[in-house]
DNA sequence: CGACCAATTGAATTGATTCAAGGTCCGTGG
DNA sequence: CCACGGACCTTGAATCAATTCAATTGGTCG
């Protein structure tokens, strides 16, 4: 019963440390593929194993009563999510792209909070970085600063690549989608970035982007 | 050498069973006074110990690169703070109106990571929350928010302490001081409270908060 | 090709900020 | 005890950044 996909093909090429660590103190099980727009899970869902995203990009996000949304963190490949404070999710998973996600089980008598204590903090850090940003940026301010973490999670020193669409960006830092793109435009206008196409940014001069108004 | 301070006397006054299993893991130290304003740790400050609050509140704060701030959190008695990703500080912890801090230090050999974990998951659900308030919320909604907060983190039904100042609340609600003034305006002439002194609400209608446009 | 969805752009509006003027509170010293 | 000074808070008027509403363009897929 040896499936290509129940092996942990994934764990050599993690990077982050992190992960490496959980993974091997967990029982990675298959990689299970969420078309666009697909729930991985949903808000008030039994909270519990933690996800694996093997490629593509997720969203973490929240709605007020009224239909707002606010997406708080996008997933990439290499990246764990899923874990929560109590027994039920107060945020819903959806598949930006569709992506392949493998699910994590504890081992048994492992250190595993050690493990995911490193995570969990650092997911703390990131997500008060983005208190700076949504409370404190003007929009040109709270563009530059997503690019510049694009950039910097996918390794590249120039292209970005944008899997997920307006929307979606505008809804992670607090703006409207219209606002996202007049930014953008902006951001072109001034010689910062180039636009080759509708999800790709090329980034002309970092040092500006980090100094935007 | 037993002298009162050193007596982990706060030990059975905390509700909370997340902070109480971590006392029950770590070694207490004296409780220091901090003056209004003084700084209980800086950013870049070497990480590492826990702070428990006796008794005054605190504030988790980070500045943008030209000094706009962004206070994080708030920490009241019982509340413990001061966990990190790194060995280094990313925000500054500083008193806001005279407060009484105890350092923990980890046992040896204990599970400390498990009590902590719950902790930091619960900080990171926090801060997630204050992400949908500071991207989707408009200024009375925030404010309404925040009160709302105040009382359940009191533990009252109708009377809410504010031992900070406007500033303070505006920086945590992304907000400016004259703003969080008119928004306490509004809400006292819609008789959703009173402001019977300036760091003293009375919320007369806790449902009004909660459905404030 | 036509339909549909996403993205862009423009014009008008608005919520919050900025700038400016008072007001309140409190501690200190005459 | 009261006057003064300073810090904080409130309120008003003008401004501005971002949103809303509306139209158009672009891209993709049957």
């Amino acid at each position: 019963m040896l499936s290509q996909t129940t092996f942990p093909v994934s764990t050599s090429t993690i990077r982050d440390p992190h992960v490496r660590a959980l993974l091997a103190q967990s029982k990675p099980g298959s990689v299970t593929f969420f078309p666009t727009d697909s729930v991985i899970y949903a808000q008030g869902d039994q909270a519990g194993p933690l996800y694996l995203v093997e490629f593509g990009t997720i969203r973490i996000c929240r709605l007020t009563a009224d239909g707002r949304r606010q997406v708080n963190s996008f997933h990439f490949a290499g990246d764990v999510f899923g874990f929560e404070a109590g027994d039920e999710h107060q945020s819903y998973a959806e598949s930006v792209d569709g992506a392949g996600i493998r699910v994590l089980r504890a081992v048994d008598g492992s250190g595993f909070a050690e493990k995911l204590l490193g995570l969990a903090l650092r997911g703390l850090a990131r997500v008060q970085e983005h208190l700076l940003l949504l409370g404190r940026m003007n929009a040109n301010e709270k563009m530059a600063a997503f690019i510049l973490d694009l950039l910097q999670r996918q390794d590249a020193d120039d292209v970005v690549m944008l899997p997920m669409q307006r929307n979606d960006i505008a809804d992670y830092l607090g703006l409207t989608f219209e606002t996202v793109s007049r930014v953008l435009r902006v951001l072109k206008d001034r010689r910062i970035i180039l636009l080759p196409s509708v999800d790709r940014i090329e980034v002309l001069d970092a040092d500006a982007l980090a100094e935007v108004n």
